[in-house]
DNA sequence: GACGAATTGTCAGTATAAGTAACATTATTC
DNA sequence: GAATAATGTTACTTATACTGACAATTCGTC
């Protein structure tokens, strides 16, 4: 699944337009745009995506989370539930990173964040 | 048509969550969740917003906007996906632990155990 | 290759939206 | 009535969406 800003470059070359083009169509600045295409950009705001959706004729769902068909009356691409994911990004960074550690690390880090712990808490 | 702090609380209630348990898995605080159910409070950014519909399982545009079809599927229990049964007791432990801090203890954490970072390797 | 135009990338600054923590209130359970 | 859970509210802090300006890259033409 690509990122929302990969999806807001997606939609405005949808459009054959440049960012001046689509800042000036939505009412924001260029350099507005050229930040909603970054990873370490910002983002739009709902009503700036909303506005997005309607222009370029991709769905809202899409370009703002990256589920359902890309383009209205595109037909639906199934998704594997496993795309519902319970834990939560920070939940899974931590997984990764703890399984980086040395079981060691591990322990000491556990004990680190155990409840009633002054150290963190 | 509901005003967004209705279709957030809504979502939540679809869920079957207090506001603490919401918080927890969007990595927010409490009161931010409690202030996006009130006319008068703040609203989620995309992302937070972005997240709660992919939790809950409603689209983003219902969320967002109060248009279109309410539900894209059948929500997610509350009960973690299979994947969670195959941690190890001691990632369990650690995501029970994580849980429990405030979202700056969290964001500290994570930055404490970062690859290549001295503190813990 | 040079050059100019078009396009995109980046950054510092600003206003305010969104978030936090702490305290207050209400609801629920026993 | 007490204890606990859940929610409401507020003052304050932090993050961020956006702007304008400058930098860098890409593209088209000669």
């Amino acid at each position: 699944m690509s990122a929302l800003y990969h999806r807001v470059r997606e939609a405005r070359r949808l459009l054959g337009l440049s960012q001046e083009s689509l800042a000036a169509e939505l009412g924001v600045s260029r350099s507005a745009v050229a930040q909603w295409e970054h990873a370490a950009g910002t983002s739009p705001s709902v009503d700036h995506l909303s506005a997005l959706a309607r222009r370029s004729g991709m769905c809202f769902e899409y370009l703002a989370t990256g589920r359902g068909p890309r383009i209205l009356g595109e037909p639906m691409v199934a998704e594997p539930a496993a795309e519902y994911d319970a834990l939560t990004e920070q939940q899974k960074q931590l997984l990764e990173r703890f399984r980086l550690l040395s079981p060691r690390q591990r322990r000491a880090l556990l004990e680190l964040i155990e409840p009633e712990r002054s150290s963190l808490r």
